[in-house]
RNA sequence: GGGCGGAUAGUUCAGUGGUAGAACACCUGCCUUACACGCAGGGGGUCACAGGUUCGAACCCUGUUUCGCCCACCA
């Protein structure tokens, strides 16, 4: 075995992570192996928008997924992560005219071929960063199957999925009112609308009768509009029903319009009378449906008032609104205008309010299939993570409304709908067409706009293992095994997902779905450019390596609370690898290039505790990982290593190692080092994958492989001795001796001469006195004694009581007997507050009866031992007075 | 209007029924041959509030306060 004895000082990232990446992929380490007889466990990575670089929220993300893939890789599951982008529809071709805007370019100048190749540009040099930046954090994607939403395979999904639903009538195109971005110059779905609460007016108008007999008076916010009001609105069973089919001038213009009834007023709002503006209101537009009423357009693509305006045309809805109020108010329309809050809707890719907006449109008919995938949910085929997501699921499932799929953009995939110019038959194919299915007419023409990106998102489970042909990664992986996301867009794409998964797999895409909270800045503060306060993944790879940043995402990661992340807290775990590396250069400059046996008759009480504890680490850190709990158990192993390996099994380790303790032990000492570093090496590398390989490697592991496949540990029953309670004693002693040093001023430099631990239990005795040379070094000292109580206490001394022992360090001249007994004063006080709080209980019969036995004798114990600890205190009180 | 989550040390957060924990910050000592990117010791909390359940509550239940998020056809 080659060992690397002389490890670097300190641990240097910067030199040892590409190294490592490259020779992974050289190796094909993280292919999935679609035809080994090893269990599946497979993930599609939540693509990543080809907008821009990679931020915080998907190294999260991804680290999430990576220390998930990587551990099941170990355990013998065949791991597919399947790794690839999204064309991002509308974020993408907005990017990219802003670009082109900063030339002076438009996109109509390039004109739809021209734009495209523009955008593909883009992509590729975006779509390569992002790409390079997963790598960079570690991801262990298997590359070879990564995809692109827009890739011929994909495309051919979407097209076949298109088809398909049109020909169940699951897919229609109609007339409706839709969101409007005038600016994108598109239609959005109602998931891309954004409401926020701003202020705004409500006007109170009169509409005069027409004959004469009175008035109607509406409040609205949108009196721009009036001039495209059809009719007044009231319910039918309130007071104003008497109203129903009187008819009404619509003021600013000349036209006369019914009173009519209908549910949707409510008679408690505003003045109970609603006017009614099919063309752009959602409500009024079924309004119009229900009594067949015109729909006025007042309002064009671009927000600007158009020619059925009047006196209003070429101005925008805001112009408008302020010009139509004014005039309503010089013409004694206005009666008042009432300051109000309410919900405006916004574009959520540029901002701009969105208008609902008439036009003809593509949808999916979504009820149908969200009751199927309301369903799975229910019969427990999809898990949610935490488990109470699954309300915010179905509450959007049950009142699910259809999904407007097409968009006025360019860059997508193009609906698969051809127009027949000769009899308007719409063919709509999987292959492009080249005449009517009809007529056979050649003058077909296809339909301009594309679909939503999230349509083709909703597929990737299936369509990146390249359905619809039938392939040996759909066999293997699909259903895949989990989902890893954020809740923003459990709408947009996991409930998606679901619903297509179940309608073309006839199965459900995964069967677990966590979703993970959202990484913030240190004061709580959603990251975005705008704000500055980004913290750019890479930034801090380069400065603290990518182990750190992961292991700090892993740590902080809990169930549902948002992730608050600032640069001292990747430094705080930057440290903890520099740890590890040191530890690790310290096993290596101690151990030979042989491995040693454990030899279980030289094992002394430390190394059968931390073996015992190495195989604990084993299986909790294996069951949290089951359970998805990657901050748990990254938290655990930091403990382990910085506590329990540093802080007190190296220390003690450190004379055997030297020799002092025999070549026995020094074999053994150093083959309990061998397996503890091995094993503890194994549960960290999902977590910190190149610090543990260098390490790997160093130990001298090479010819058993890369540690991405090694094996993963499994706890060992032969070590659990069930010494940890003997092993905390000889922490507590040596941690009261270091106390009571550190009272006396004595300094660390100076090793003590002699001190006393009195006991009459025989275990913790005989405990302490086979530990006596651990104690002595760790509390370095020498001339440590273990005697009855009845022994006598050294004269001049300090002391403390812990457990059943007493321990008294004597100090000579420099004990100051004041201190000494203000001090001993505070600590009997407080074992006193203890037991009388045990006494109290003890005194109540109901916990007599009926707390569990155990407790009550736990209890008693505590009682009897505090009780027994005050009188001994008390009389070193007492010896220290006279 | 409906739903969800949070409130624990100066700060950021763990902790789902049995004596309150970590990291950072703070104070005191130490370059003890793996690590000063370190070691040892220390101070610091009415677990938001009020009830209830229980022998026992940070934890379970109810209500209140407060911060945040999501959904909804608030004309």
């Amino acid at each position: 075995m080659k060992r690397e004895r002389e490890l670097a000082k300190g641990y240097t990232p910067e030199t040892l992570e590409e190294k490592w990446y490259s020779d992974w992929l050289c190796k094909d380490l993280f292919d999935a192996e679609t035809d080994s007889s090893k269990p599946p466990f497979s993930i599609v990575i939540p693509p990543p928008n080809v907008t821009g670089s990679l931020h915080m929220g998907h190294a999260f993300n991804n680290t999430f997924q990576d220390i998930l893939c990587r551990a099941r890789r170990m355990q013998g599951f065949k791991v597919l992560w399947l790794p690839g982008t999204d064309h991002a529809g509308i974020a993408t071709q907005n990017v990219v005219e802003k670009s082109l805007a900063a030339q002076g370019i438009s996109r109509h100048d390039l004109g739809r071929e021209g734009f495209l190749e523009k955008v593909w540009d883009w992509k590729k040099v975006y779509g390569d960063r992002i790409i390079t930046q997963m790598k960079r954090l570690g991801n262990s994607c298997d590359w070879k199957h990564e995809r692109f939403t827009l890739d011929e395979g994909l495309s051919r999904a979407v097209r076949a999925v298109f088809v398909r639903l049109y020909k169940k009538d699951l897919i229609y195109k109609g007339k409706y009112i839709i969101n409007w971005c005038s600016r994108c110059h598109t239609a959005l779905s109602d998931l891309e609308v954004e409401h926020e609460e701003r202020k705004g007016h409500f006007y109170y108008v009169r509409y005069p009768f027409l004959d004469g007999t009175g008035e109607v008076v509406i409040a609205t916010t949108r009196p721009e509009t009036i001039i495209g009001d059809v009719a007044i609105a009231v319910h039918p069973r309130s007071e104003k029903a008497a109203l129903i089919g009187k008819e009404v001038r619509v003021p600013l213009t000349d036209r006369v319009v019914p009173i009519i009834e209908d549910n949707v007023v409510d008679p408690e709002f505003g003045t109970g009378c609603v006017k009614i503006t099919p063309a752009h209101d959602p409500n009024d537009f079924l309004v119009g449906l229900r009594h067949d009423l015109p729909q006025l357009q007042v309002i064009d693509a671009d927000g600007v008032m158009n020619e059925n305006s009047g006196k209003y045309q070429g101005l925008t809805v805001e112009q408008a609104r302020v010009e139509s109020a004014k005039d309503l108010e010089a013409q004694g329309f206005l009666i008042r205008t009432e300051e109000i809050e309410h919900s405006v809707g916004h574009c959520h890719r540029c901002g701009t309010t969105v208008e609902p907006y008439l036009s003809e449109q593509w949808f999916v008919r979504a009820r149908p299939l969200a009751e199927v995938g309301v369903q799975a949910v229910r019969d427990g085929r999809i898990r949610w993570i935490p488990e109470q997501w699954d309300k915010t699921y179905f509450q959007w499932m049950e009142n699910i409304r259809d999904w407007c799929i097409s968009r006025q953009l360019w860059w997508g995939h193009r609906i698969p709908a051809w127009y027949c110019s000769d009899c308007s038959h719409v063919t709509v194919s999987e292959t492009d067409p080249t005449e009517c299915e009809e007529c056979g007419s050649r003058d077909i023409v296809q339909d301009e706009d594309v679909l939503d990106t999230w349509f083709s998102s909703a597929l990737w489970p299936f369509s990146t293992m390249g359905w619809p042909d039938e392939t040996p990664e759909l066999r293997t992986f699909y259903p895949t095994s989990l989902l890893v996301t954020g809740f923003d867009i459990i709408f947009f794409w996991v409930a998606r997902m679901i619903m297509m998964g179940l309608e073309f797999m006839d199965e459900v895409p995964f069967r677990d779905v966590y979703i993970h909270s959202l990484i913030r800045d240190e004061s709580g503060q959603k990251m975005s450019k705008s704000k500055g306060n980004v913290i750019d993944p890479l930034d801090m790879i380069d400065q603290y390596g990518a182990d750190a940043l992961r292991m700090t995402l892993a740590a902080l990661s809990t169930q549902g609370r948002d992730i608050l992340l600032s640069p001292a807290r990747i430094e705080t775990y930057r440290l903890f690898m520099n740890k590890l590396w040191n530890a690790a250069r310290f096993a290596l400059m101690n151990l030979d290039d042989e491995p040693q046996i454990i030899e279980v008759g030289q094992l002394q009480l430390q190394d059968r505790w931390i073996l015992e504890r190495s195989t604990e680490m084993t299986e909790r850190v294996t069951n949290l990982l089951d359970e998805y709990n990657i901050g748990e158990a990254a938290r655990g192993l930091y403990d382990f290593v910085w506590g329990d390996l540093c802080d007190w099994y190296l220390e003690m380790a450190k004379t055997a190692l030297r020799g002092e303790e025999g070549d026995a032990r020094k074999k053994t000492v150093q083959g309990v080092l061998e397996e503890v570093f091995r094993t503890t090496l194994c549960l960290l590398h999902p977590f910190i994958p190149f610090v543990t390989e260098e390490l790997w490697m160093a130990f001298g592991y090479a010819e058993e492989g890369s540690i991405v496949r090694a094996l993963w540990p499994a706890p060992k029953p032969e070590h659990r001795f069930g010494v940890c309670g003997a092993m905390r004693i000889v922490q507590d002693v040596v941690r009261v001796l270091r106390n009571l040093r550190a009272e006396a001023h004595l300094p660390p430099q100076q090793w003590l001469q002699r001190a006393v631990i009195r006991v009459d239990d025989l275990e913790t005795g005989e405990t302490l006195r086979s530990s006596l040379p651990r104690i002595e070094e760790l509390a370095r000292m020498k001339g440590l004694e273990v005697q009855p109580l009845s022994s006598p206490r050294p004269s001049a001394s300090l002391s403390s009581v812990v457990g059943a022992c007493e321990v008294s360090l004597p100090v000579g001249d420099v004990l100051d007997v004041a201190s000494e007994i203000k001090r001993l004063e505070q600590e009997i006080a407080s074992v006193e507050k203890v037991v009388a709080a045990g006494r109290g209980r003890l005194n109540n019969p109901n916990f007599l009866t009926r707390a569990p036995e155990a407790v009550v004798e736990k209890e008693r114990a505590q009682v009897a031992e505090g009780e027994a600890q005050i009188v001994r205190m008390e009389e070193n009180l007492r010896s220290l007075r006279q």
